[in-house]
DNA sequence: AACGATAAAATTATCGATAATTATATCGAT
DNA sequence: ATCGATATAATTATCGATAATTTTATCGTT
C-alpha cells in the first residue's frame, strides 16, 4: 500500500483512486468493505472512510445500503466534464498570459521533455501525469484557488478516460507530447486570438477522435 | 434533527450543514466529535463521516489529529467563486437559450413571484433558498450535469454567504427580488447579446457592492 | 517573569463487535 | 419450470471502547 498519506484512511483511499485511475479495479467492480479490510489487515472505519471519499469522488456508485461499485466510464460525462473543462481552461490560460515570463515558458517546455522521455520509456500512467501537469500549470499560475481545486477534482476522471483511451486509440505517446508544442509557440508569440484557437483545438482533440468509437464501459459486475 | 436523509451520517450532515450555512455555528467554532455525539445521542461514527463530508464540501477546516473548525468566509475565495460563477452561469444560461419555452419563463416568474413573497414575510433563509432555485433552473435545464453538480456545490458556499451579506448590506429583499424581472424581460425579448449583458451584471451585482465593505469573519475560536 | 521539559487532559483515529438492511437461496404451490 | 413467500447469508450502518496524537497544565530552572 502506499505510505503518502498521514492516516490510514488517506493511504487507503489514495491507494484505492490509483487502482481505480489506472483501470486496474475496472468498472462495474464490487468493492467489500470487510474484503478489503480483510487483505490489508486493518478495520473497516478506515475502508468505509476512504470509500466515501472515492464515492464523493464520483469514482464511486452506490446506493445506501447497497455498497459501492465502480463508476462506469460514460460517454456522456465525459462529454460533460470536456464542456467544463473547455469552459475553465481557456480562462485560466487567458488569466495567465499578461504575466507569462521566460522561465514559465521554460518550465512549460521541461514538462514536455519529461513527457518525451515518458513515452520513450513507455510508461502510459507517468506520461498521462505529466500531460495533467502541463495544463495544471495554467490554473496553478492563474491565482483562482477555487478553479485550480475544481481542476484538481475533474483531473481525476479525465485521467482514469486517458489511461483506457490513450492505450486504445493513442498509442503513439510521442504525437501526443509533441501536440504541446504548437501551444507554447503560440505563447511565446502572443497572439491571443491564435493562442485560444490552438488551446481549444488541443483539448477537445482526443474528444474529438473518441466521439465516433464504441462505447467506453465494458466490465460488467 | 432533521428527518431528511436515509442514514443518521446524511441527517447529522444535512443539519450541521444548514447550520453552518444559516449562521448559527459561525466561523472559527471548534465542533468536537464527542460533544455532538452526546447532544444528539448517537454514537461517533456518523457523527465523523458527516464532519469528513463537511471538510470535503469546504465549510471546515482541519489538520489530521487536530480537529474540525467551521471555515472562514475569505473575501479572495467569494472573488474566486463569483468568478468561477460568472464563467459556468453565462455558459448554461447561452445553452438554455435555443430550448426556452413560454412555460420556462411561467416558472421563473413563479419563483420570482414566491421570492417576493419570502421578502414580505422577511423570511431571509427562504428568499436566498428561492434565489438560487432561480439561477439553477438555467444550469437543469442546460443538461450538463457534471456543471449542475458544480453549481450545487458552489451554491452552499454562496448561501452561507447571503446570509451573512444580506442581512448586513441588502435588508430590502423586495429589491433583490425585482432584479431578477429584467433577466426574465431580456430573455423573453431574446437579445442575446443584452441578455448577457443583465446576467452578467446581476450576477455581480452584490459581489461589486461587497468588495468595498469590511472584512467578513469576525467569530474567533 | 520567561523558557523548556515533563505530566495530565482532551481529542481524534482506529478497532472489533452488534444491529439493521439488503441480496441470495430454498421450497412449496400452481 | 415459474412464481411468491420464507429463511439464510452477506453486507452496510452504527455502536462503544482502546490506541495514538495533540493540546494544555504543571513545575523547576534561569
Amino acid at each position: 500500500m502506499d505510505e503518502r498519506g498521514q492516516t490510514l484512511s488517506e493511504q487507503v483511499h489514495l491507494a484505492l483512486r490509483e487502482s481505480i485511475v489506472r483501470g486496474e479495479l475496472p468498472p462495474g467492480r464490487r468493492l467489500l468493505v470487510l474484503e478489503i479490510a480483510n487483505a490489508l489487515e486493518i478495520s473497516q472505519a478506515p475502508v468505509r472512510e476512504a470509500l466515501e471519499r472515492l464515492k464523493q469522488e464520483g469514482l464511486l456508485d452506490s446506493k445506501s445500503n447497497k455498497g459501492s461499485v465502480v463508476a462506469d466510464i460514460r460517454k456522456e460525462e465525459i462529454e460533460e466534464i470536456y464542456a467544463l473543462r473547455e469552459l475553465i481552461e481557456w480562462h485560466a490560460v487567458r488569466q495567465c498570459l499578461p504575466m507569462l515570463r521566460q522561465s514559465d515558458l521554460d518550465e512549460l517546455d521541461a514538462i514536455c521533455e519529461r513527457m518525451r522521455n515518458a513515452a520513450e520509456s513507455d510508461d502510459h500512467f507517468r506520461f498521462i501525469d505529466l500531460d495533467m501537469d502541463f495544463h495544471r500549470f495554467f490554473f496553478a499560475k492563474a491565482g483562482n484557488r477555487t478553479i485550480l481545486q475544481l481542476w484538481d477534482q475533474i483531473t481525476v476522471k479525465i485521467k482514469r478516460f486517458l489511461a483506457i483511451t490513450n492505450k486504445l486509440y493513442f498509442p503513439d505517446l510521442l504525437s501526443i507530447a509533441e501536440g504541446h508544442s504548437p501551444l507554447i509557440e503560440a505563447l511565446r508569440a502572443g497572439d491571443e486570438a491564435e493562442i485560444e484557437r490552438r488551446f481549444i483545438r488541443h483539448i477537445n482533440e482526443v474528444w474529438w477522435r473518441m466521439d465516433k468509437s464504441k462505447d467506453l464501459q465494458r466490465t460488467r459486475r
